[in-house]
DNA sequence: GTATGCGATTCTGTATACAGGACGTAGTAC
DNA sequence: GTACTACGTCCTGTATACAGAATCGCATAC
C-alpha cells in the first residue's frame, strides 16, 4: 500500500498534480465560484509550467468545475438554483441504478459484502451520538466513504465514470452550504435503510430509498436556501 | 448561415479542428480500434502543432474514444462485448429520460413541435420506400437528426451533456457492423410510434418505447455478432 | 538455438518563447 | 461633464526545444 502510494505519486504527472489541487480548492469553496484562473498565476502558485496548468484547466472544465470562455480564460464555475436542481435530479436518475448494480455485487463478493456490513454499523454508531460538529464530520466522511465503494461495485463503466465525475459538485455544494444537524439525524437514518436494503439483496428497495434520498437532500438544500442567503448558503458566488 | 459557418471556422482553434477531424475518422471506423495516435504524426498529418495535437487526443481521451496509456502514448479505443453491452445499458438509462423531457418540451415550444411532427413525415416517407442501400442511409442520417432534436430539447444540462458524449460511440458502433435492412424496417417503425407518442403528449409511452428501441437495438447486434465475425461486426479492433 | 543484456530510437511530459486578440484606462474632443 | 477613441497591458492560443522514459532490435554468451 505504501509502495503502491509512493509509486503513485511517481506515476503522477504535474498536470494530475495541479489538477487535484485545483479540485480539492473548488471543492472546498476555497476558490469561491466565479474566481477568475488565469494560466500564468497558476504558473507561480504551483510550480508548474503552462502546459500542464493549461491541460489541467481544461480537465476541470470538462468536468464542469471551470468555465471557459475562448479568448477570455478560467474562471471557477457558478452555481444556479438551476444547476443545483439538474444536478439532483441527474443524481437521482443514475445513483439508484448503481445501488442496484452495487446490492447485486455485494451479493456475490464476500469482501465487498463485509465492507458494506462495516459500514452499515458505523452509521448506527454516528446514530447513537450526541448532534455536534464532530459527528456531522464524521458522518460525511462516511457517506463520501459509503458513495465510492457505490460507485466501485458499479459495474457499467459508463454509470460509474459519470457518477464519479459528480462527487467534486456534491461535495462542493456541502462545502458551500451550512450544514444542518437535524438533515443529518435524516440522513443517517436513510442511509441505513439503504445499506440494510443493500445486504439484504433488496435491489429494488435499495435503488428506491437512495432515490427518496436523494430527493429530501435537494428538498433541504431549497429549504435552507429559502430562509435567505443570510442563513450561509452563499451559491451565487 | 454561411456567414456563421465562416465565423464558426474562424473561431474553432486548431484544436478544435484536429479534435473534430480525430473523432469523424473515428466515428467512421477510418481509424480501426487499438491504431496507434502518436503525436508527431499527427502533427504532419493535421499541420498543427504538437500542443492543440495533445489537446485533442486529451478530449478523446475523456469521451472514451481513445485509450491514453501514462508513458506510451494513444491509440484508439478498441470495442468490446462488454462495452457495447454498458453503452446501450446505459443510454437505455439516460435516452427515456431525455425523451420525456423532450415530449414536455414539445408540448410548449410550437417550433420543436413543428420540427418533430416533419420529422415524424419523414419517419413515414422512408417506410414506403423500398428496401435500399439508400434507404438505409436516409433512414440513419434522419434518426440522428432526430437524437439530436431530443438532446436541445433536454433541459437538464447534465444529462444532455453526457448523452450527447455517448454519440460517438454509437455512431463508430454503427459504422464498424453492417447495416441489417430488416431492423432498419423494425427501426422505422419503433421511432414513428416514439414520434406519435412525444407530439401526443405521452411521455410515458415515449419514454417506454425508446427503452423499447434501445433492448432491441442492442440485440440485433449481438445476434449478428452471434453470427460469427465473417457477417462484418469487427469490434475487436 | 535460445535467452539475456545493452544500445539506439522514438515518444511523451515539460518548459518556454512568440503572436494576436481583448479588456481596461486615460486622454481628448464636443 | 460626458462620450468616444486610442494606447497599453494582460492573457490566451500556438509553436518549438529539451529531457527522461519506454520499447524494440541486435549482439553476445551460454
Amino acid at each position: 500500500m505504501t509502495a503502491g502510494a509512493a509509486s503513485e505519486s511517481q506515476e503522477a504527472s504535474k498536470a494530475d498534480l495541479v489538477h487535484r489541487l485545483l479540485r480539492e480548492q473548488i471543492e472546498l469553496g476555497e476558490l469561491a465560484p466565479g474566481t477568475p484562473l488565469s494560466e500564468l498565476p497558476l504558473v507561480e502558485r504551483t510550480g508548474a509550467s503552462r502546459t500542464p496548468v493549461r491541460e489541467a484547466l481544461r480537465r476541470l472544465a470538462a468536468e464542469g468545475l471551470v468555465d471557459l470562455v475562448p479568448r477570455q480564460g478560467a474562471r471557477v464555475s457558478r452555481v444556479s438554483l438551476q444547476s443545483v436542481r439538474d444536478l439532483f435530479d441527474f443524481r437521482g436518475l443514475l445513483e439508484p441504478a448503481a445501488v442496484r448494480q452495487a446490492t447485486d455485487a455485494a451479493a456475490i463478493d464476500p469482501q465487498l459484502r463485509r465492507s458494506f456490513t462495516s459500514m452499515r454499523s458505523e452509521f448506527a454508531r454516528i446514530q447513537r451520538r450526541a448532534p455536534s460538529q464532530a459527528r456531522s464530520r464524521a458522518f460525511y466522511e462516511l457517506a463520501d466513504r459509503f458513495d465510492w465503494a457505490v460507485i466501485g461495485a458499479t459495474r457499467n463503466e459508463h454509470l460509474r465514470r459519470t457518477i464519479a465525475e459528480l462527487r467534486p459538485h456534491t461535495t462542493r455544494l456541502r462545502n458551500l452550504s451550512h450544514v444542518d444537524p437535524q438533515r443529518v439525524d435524516v440522513s443517517v437514518a436513510e442511509h441505513l435503510v439503504i445499506c440494510d436494503a443493500l445486504l439484504r439483496g433488496d435491489a429494488d428497495v435499495a435503488a428506491g430509498k437512495t432515490a427518496e434520498h436523494l430527493a429530501r437532500s435537494v428538498e433541504t438544500i431549497f429549504r435552507n436556501l429559502a430562509r435567505g442567503p443570510g442563513d450561509g448558503l452563499d451559491l451565487l458566488g
